[in-house]
DNA sequence: TTGTATGCGTTATCAA
DNA sequence: TTGATAACGCATACAA
């Protein structure tokens, strides 16, 4: 009965790499000393030059430790979980973008849950893949269950809410993303000041003229888009003499132009501005606007919310809300690092910006400024 | 000396979750039997009844396995690393949930890699966030030291082959995303039928009648666009009497409206149709074309490629060649679990579809239909 | 059929 | 300062 290493009997064993041991015997020294050494915890424990010695064995032999055993003797996995609505949209794609760098400046991983309710596919399949198979129908299962999945923390997306509760997430940190502050299942909440960039929008279009404004409001249930509808109707109401509506729209440019259809030729004077929830939908109204023979932005203005590379491809380019995704995933990670290490949480809102570009002009002249052009 | 469970000393556990030992008490067995019996291995080894009170403890104890132990015990993590060149890309996150999706279905997890020299950003910063702060500086490191990175396997979009091989891929199996079948690094390639793709649109456009073309390439040297620029050569050679030009275009709308503006004035007669190597650039080009006062379809036509829900979006809507994300994503991970597995793998192409839109028509006719219009 | 023992690679404690 | 040693939870070989 020797003290012969072997490998776990069944299974080879996946890539052969170095351990701590094998840095320690090249460094002749315990495995203990190596595990100090490389945590960095060996201030009076090691002797200096033992400890260099280690480093250099371990960078000798590709040292990498084991993480399956560090979360194993830990108790903690280093592993995120990132619910999103959706990822196949740009923005989501780009918070996930800053999450993971800040995650990984910690030695962190992110893993994705795209929720399977996900809200708004943007593009042609609502519910089937081109194969026409129901969209992730018993495949994605619940992320708990799923292999990477021992977590240590959750971000979530106000977005993707519903899909949270369905998720028993434990009790885990959950650091939700613009969403309600007083949502009881947050442990901290990260918002963009989705309200900010709402009054700056509509302060742009009222300075430019416009008293006929309706807001393509994104029918979903979300605590984003409820501000969103709360800031332009206050922000409406202290302008005298300005008519605001609102007319529903779900999520994609097919369904943008619908609504932005609906809103143009609906009863009363037409709006002389379309102020939409998102750059999707703006870039539907914009196709509807034109359909109906009128120009953007000489007879009807046309605002996004988002910045996405959509709003350059249009024409006229959007005027817009940018929300700075990166840094909104960045700002949720670091929130939720803050947790895990029992730090006090900053619960920041970030700024927004209006980009102001060639989708808005003043109003069309004239009394009225509402005979109707000759309609389709 | 008891047999007292303890938690490690130092820290206490993350979350206080049933052990299959828990489970084992539970149901009067050993921990072994329940390890066979969730396992699916108890064949012979478990009786029925003890084998049901196991399900039943477990499922009462909300039961599910330490992932970290396992991966330990097993030396498989059961995670795969998707690189791609850039998340914030809409294709690529449709890769990715394909990719996750079948990767669940096999109790895999995928972590991300958007490499760092992450080909063409697609939007306003190209090397900076807003803040100004170079992207991903030190930030994302090698993702084999980071914490998600103990591997069993990677998929690697062609489009990020150069940080595969700086990324030392140990002896990982390795699937290549529209690559070179003949790459050496693959241990399998899945690939879309984009020179199939790229025969669809000549064929197109010379059936319109056109016969002056200029292929807007994207200047990305990369397997796949080599592919196209292939295809398109080979395939317009066929037809007599056609001209093919090449102009090479950054990837990103801004510059996709250079290269057709440098198209469409340069020496010569003006081409009738601008055949772009993906969306952004073809949205890119649609813009420039107005700008010089042109139409399109009427006078130029635009064709795409990828199918962007950007393509829906623009005006009029892009002709373009849908490639399968999901799917291909869905493959990629099939053939690298097959791999994994020891099973041969299929070595899959994928079909692409030519979808028409408005962005395409007849050249303008007249003799050299080449008057140029009064430009701006 | 069942139970018991072992080791995966780490970190942390304790005795030397 | 250092080096043994134990335990994290699981899967498996082996003895009963």
């Amino acid at each position: 009965m020797t003290s012969q290493k072997a490998t776990p009997p069944g299974h080879p064993p996946a890539t052969a790499r170095a351990t701590s041991r094998d840095v320690a015997r090249a460094a002749g020294v315990s495995q203990a000393a190596v595990s100090l050494v490389l945590g960095d915890k060996w201030r009076g424990r090691v002797s200096p030059g033992k400890a260099e010695a280690v480093r250099a064995a371990a960078r000798e032999l590709g040292y990498r430790p084991n993480l399956a055993a560090r979360s194993l003797r830990m108790g903690r996995t280093r592993t995120v979980l990132l619910v999103v609505p959706a990822l196949t949209t740009e923005f989501f794609a780009r918070v996930y973008t800053g999450a993971a760098r800040i995650a990984a400046d910690h030695g962190f991983g992110v893993v994705l849950y795209p929720s399977p309710e996900g809200i708004g596919p943007s593009h042609p399949s609502p519910a089937t893949t081109p194969g026409g198979r129901p969209l992730r129908a018993p495949s994605v299962p619940d992320p708990f269950d799923s292999a990477a999945a021992t977590l240590d923390g959750v971000i979530a997306s106000s977005m993707a809410a519903e899909a949270l509760t369905a998720l028993r997430a434990a009790d885990l940190p959950l650091v939700m993303l613009d969403s309600d502050p007083d949502d009881a299942r947050a442990t901290a909440t990260v918002n963009l000041d989705i309200a900010s960039g709402a009054r700056q929008l509509t302060g742009h279009l009222t300075a430019l003229g416009h008293r006929r404004i309706t807001h393509l409001a994104a029918d979903v249930r979300s605590w984003t888009f409820e501000v969103r509808a709360r800031a332009v109707t206050e922000a409406l109401d202290a302008v005298p003499g300005t008519l605001l509506r609102r007319q529903p729209a779900a999520l994609g440019v097919d369904a943008g132009l619908q609504a932005a259809h609906a809103a143009l030729t609906g009863p009363g004077p037409r709006p002389t501005a379309l102020l939409c929830d998102d750059d999707i939908i703006a870039a539907g109204a914009c196709k509807a606007v034109r359909r109906l023979g009128l120009r953007v932005p000489e007879d009807v203005s046309v605002t996004g919310f988002d910045d996405l590379a959509l709003a350059l491809a249009v024409e006229p380019e959007l005027t817009t809300v940018r929300l700075p995704a990166e840094e909104f995933g960045e700002a949720g990670m670091r929130a939720l690092l803050a947790v895990l290490d029992g730090r006090p949480t900053q619960e920041p809102t970030l700024p927004v910006e209006l980009v102001t570009r060639g989708s808005t002009a003043p109003p069309p002249a004239g009394p009225d400024n509402g005979a109707r052009p000759g309609g389709q």
